[in-house]
DNA sequence: CGGGCAGCGTTTGCATGCAATGTATACTCA
DNA sequence: TGAGTATACATTGCATGCAAACGCTGCCCG
């Protein structure tokens, strides 16, 4: 329930956010074996900031405990479908808490425009049909939904749930038609926000990420194998 | 996104293990400072695992940065409802979850007793007006049907909600109306469970924690102050 | 008597060292 | 040739040491 990502100083977190951004990044593979003095070389510093930030890596699920060290954690398609049930869910309130605040006129009027610019964005990064800038700009937009709503601790919670599904989201584009779809149910979600009915937004918000659980498909390599070990960082 | 809390072996995780213990038990003042060497000391081990389970401590927002070292987490009234909020949708879910595994026989008959068992034993507790033991097991109730609903993330998220109220869900008893109304609102969530119905289940566990929201009174000495400092630990 | 400043002490943050653990490899024997 | 075992090594986990940062106290000056 950490309340925000302030920026602190120290290597430590230097390192943990570097780590962050190489998976994000989908630098290392799901599986990929890290070792402590090997990630420490690279980033140019010793080992117990590198521990400390794989620790916390470790708590937030993101490696998993392996034979030698951590190992990269992967998304099996069972998990993927847990994760979507309470990213529908929690999305499902971010909107709705959203819709309440601009009925009480709680939301700037800059703030219901910028979702909509951030709406047209991921249409457009869509279109290009480039993978990465579409999981930035579709990021963009939710992260601002979750913003709106006014609540830190869902805020929190929902970027845990999305760090957690990170670049797999990519995989979307494939489906065409969900490609389509897209920026119709995303205007939906806004439409409600602006309108400040909080039913209709979490509503739209909710099947947004249904749909989306059900357009994800998990590369087939990250259902549990007896030895998912890959090469050591580097 | 933890999947769960399995037991690792080390000194940094037995450290981690105890504060959170000692933060559930309250031997901690909220503001009160924490330093790495007193708690080193204290608990026979050097600063290095210290420091590892204070970061994780930090990162799960139970203890903030302070002017030295960090001091144990607060709660304010907007914090408290904002949690709650949060806490009514999760276990909205997970009641809905919960029904919707009896309904397609997913769950043991066992596990249903187990779960009307803990209503009787909260009822129990709270006519003694034991606050601590009603609080245990509400608590035990609450995350019986969490472990019910099948959904790993969704059980994580939920005791980070948890372990953020942590005590204060004592202070409920003091309310007599709201102690009476408890076991009733259990067994509505119970009963929607058992019937399959997850709408029903759903909404009363809902309810239940907007109930408790309600009830729920802050500390005033959590409240926001220019220095909330305490002593250093022992 | 109040405000600013300097020195001191505490506490953190990181690096390094050392011991323990568990794995992978190579070797031996059946 | 295959299985079992011993050995060596990679790697973690923790303790300690050292330097830097920060707040705090006491003093001096206005």
């Amino acid at each position: 329930m950490a309340v925000s990502s302030e920026s602190q100083p120290g290597s430590a977190h230097a390192v943990y956010v570097a780590l962050r951004h190489r998976f994000a990044e989908g630098q290392y593979a799901p599986g990929q074996r890290l070792t402590e003095a090997a990630l420490a070389t690279d980033l140019g510093v010793s080992r117990t900031p590198v521990r400390e930030a794989i620790g916390r890596l470790l708590a937030e699920g993101l490696v998993i405990p392996a034979a030698r060290g951590v190992a990269v954690a992967a998304l099996t398609a069972a998990e993927a479908e847990h994760l979507f049930v309470l990213r529908a869910t929690l999305e499902g309130l971010a909107a709705e808490l959203a819709a309440t605040r601009q009925a009480r006129g709680q939301l700037a009027p800059a703030d219901i425009d910028a979702l909509d610019r951030a709406v047209d964005a991921v249409e457009a990064a869509v279109q290009t049909h480039d993978a990465h800038a579409s999981a930035q700009a579709n990021l963009a937009l939710h992260r601002a939904i979750g913003a709106a709503a006014g609540n830190p601790f869902l805020e929190d919670t929902l970027h845990r749930v999305w760090d957690r599904i990170a670049v797999t989201t990519v995989a979307n584009l494939d489906d065409p038609h969900w490609a389509g779809a897209i920026t119709e149910q995303h205007q939906a979600i806004v439409a409600g926000i602006r309108a400040g009915d909080p039913k209709a937004a979490g509503k739209a918000a909710k099947a947004h990420i249904e749909a989306a659980g059900r357009a994800y498909k998990p590369a087939p390599e990250n259902e549990p194998r007896a030895a998912a070990a890959g090469q050591p960082a580097r």
